[in-house]
DNA sequence: GCCTCACATTCGCTTGAGCAAATATATGAT
DNA sequence: ATCATATATTTGCTCAAGCGAATGTGAGGC
């Protein structure tokens, strides 16, 4: 069967974005790295509920987790296509959305001010990934 | 709350794409309004599995139903944006697969040739839908 | 009326997702 | 070695999805 899964890709992708949490982590993590602690700050979510979306994020093959010391940072790896491009199209459409941009602001705002949001001390920073991966 | 959930349609959405059997009726809707029977026919699987998949996208707004006679007619029926667009690009998605190739060649094959495929005498052709609607 | 065809729905079941609460692990500091 | 921090996993639960098998419904045909 080299081939005929292919729709069952795209249907298991779509069973990880079948999910609102999931789709406010994956629009957070469009372009950067965010370390875990940023997600429960901005999303007000408990961090289990958190940590078990990222889990199946990390799963499905859609996100991967990089380790610095106490901290995790999580990014976009793109999958195979057609999922890539399909995944391109969710975080153009997650974009349109003014709660997504709301979480992308107080991103943002964590990053360049971090003093203004309650953050554990010398969290570190999100980091922009090279273009040419998802954006 | 007149915009905040427009992650949660999305999500839902995703969720109706979630199935390999729903993702195979879709494609072969790209287009034209299908008969049940073509559905039951080419994906060779059980009737009321096929119905149930085709009532879970008419739950979820993606699809409506048509009644001629003793026969059933389904196609797509745009959703709202940004849903609309996320849909088509999957279905342009869908049409990459050999799979789904395979699909719409049995389907056109039933259509111009109806005896080569099992058929219920009689049974409708398939109907090109107006574009403008979801291709 | 009754019967058949085309489809829809229900039933009983299994499986997996999602949640909160609790617990475990890994790292760095002391 | 101990402790605190950051994150992950497990536990116990509820709920919904998916399935096959059986049954219900609506439209002709007789």
């Amino acid at each position: 069967m080299p081939d005929a899964s292919k729709s069952i890709h795209l249907a298991s992708l779509f069973a990880a974005l079948a999910d609102p949490t999931r789709l406010r982590l994956l629009n957070l993590m469009a372009g950067r790295e965010v370390c875990v602690c940023y997600f429960v700050e901005i999303l007000r979510q408990g961090q289990p509920k958190i940590s078990r979306h990222l889990a199946y994020l990390r799963k499905a093959g859609i996100v991967t987790a990089r380790r610095e010391g106490k901290w995790m940072h999580y990014s976009i790896s793109p999958p195979a296509e057609p999922a890539a491009s399909m995944l391109s199209t969710v975080l153009a459409s997650l974009r349109a959305d003014t709660r997504m941009q709301a979480d992308l602001a107080k991103l943002d705002r964590a990053c360049c001010a971090p003093q203004k949001l309650v953050m554990p001390q010398g969290a570190p920073r999100p980091l922009l990934i090279a273009a040419g991966t998802i954006s």
